[in-house]
DNA sequence: TACAGTGATGTCATAACCTGACATCATCGG
DNA sequence: CCGATGATGTCAGGTTATGACATCACTGTA
């Protein structure tokens, strides 16, 4: 061994989980999360771009996911149901084991203003990728926007009840209801 | 004349705008805001949470007008187009005259993802507000929370249309068109 | 007029966030 | 064994943000 230990960056991640959880976000510094990693501040640095990132790595793994499952999804597909399944199948291949961390997180993020603002700004990000994506695959314009925004709109909701403390129900089956109510609103008179 | 000039807010955000577009939003600190505004660093943090806040203080406007709107809207209405009426008469009542101000506000907060992020945030405290409105009218939930976060998304989505800068159409007229869209796009196979 | 109360602003000190510049040390290929 | 590379540490410093307290103009009232 020598004079690292490898999987800084998960190591980061799980400290200030650790440590959020505990104490809180705001009285949470930098330095003890990096300590507790056994790392320094200036490292911290070096891995995520603010205190807030070291909650959000997970969003860069989930956007490759979806845009690859979109781009793959068939042709005749329309572009909200290319969105809808690929959150489906995120639902099954990326979620439905973490439930227990999905809501430790959540609670940490819901006491928060400001990660609630960082959550938000990722699944913008994400819609925006989707978007480009369902362009790239002939979608127009602003119906790409729409559809990615849409899509993630029902994620977003459904994700919120799945985390729920009373919830049961899978987040697959939940996305499947919120699609349906989204249908049932958005139909004309 | 005393001490003080009337409307400090009013001179901080006028200053604020003037400054992030002069030299951009992470070139201006604070002190020079409230200098340029005949102010003091500390004063300014007394009107706003915190630097970006500055930008976004007409949103508590809107949050009332939006939520007013759609709280006298008839009984008759959906909840998506209660939501989508109240925004058409934001686009005329309260945006129609500000194009010229809504393109430099929106250029600076492009140049700047913690601008960006905060947007998304407001948009989604507005939502929030407009939901908890549609279910104090009897709207259950989750469709209450769809129609608020729909609804935005396609405000959003009408509003960068807007402003972009070869467009000449209406909010109005962009809001009706987004809103096809949406209908095109959910209605079901 | 005097003067106490109130509220807006200023001053000061300081913690925490974040970054640039440079130093240190382990590993790896030769 | 050595030099290149890359991860980490050290240090200095600017900026954001907040608490505590002081100052000054305005108000009402005796």
């Amino acid at each position: 061994m020598g004079r690292w230990q490898p999987g800084s960056r998960e190591r980061l991640e799980a400290a200030a989980l650790a440590l959020f959880s505990e104490r809180g976000y705001d009285s949470t510094t930098v330095a003890e999360i990096a300590a507790r990693a056994g790392l320094n501040e200036r490292t911290f640095y070096r891995y995520f771009t603010d205190k807030r990132e070291v909650l959000f790595d997970g969003g860069h793994f989930l956007e490759g996911f979806l845009t690859r499952s979109v781009a793959e999804s068939p042709a005749s597909a329309g572009p909200l149901d290319a969105i809808i399944a690929a959150l489906e199948q995120a639902a099954t291949e990326v979620f439905a084991d973490r439930l227990a961390i999905a809501r430790q997180r959540q609670t940490v993020i819901d006491a928060n203003p400001e990660l609630q603002e960082r959550e938000r700004s990722k699944m913008a990000s994400i819609a925006t990728a989707l978007a480009r994506t369902l362009r790239e695959r002939g979608v127009g314009d602003p119906a790409a926007s729409l559809a990615a925004e849409t899509g993630l709109t029902v994620f977003r909701i459904s994700f919120a009840l799945w985390v729920a403390h009373e919830n049961t129900r899978s987040l697959t089956e939940l996305i499947k209801e919120t699609m349906t109510d989204l249908r049932t609103i958005t139909a004309g008179p």
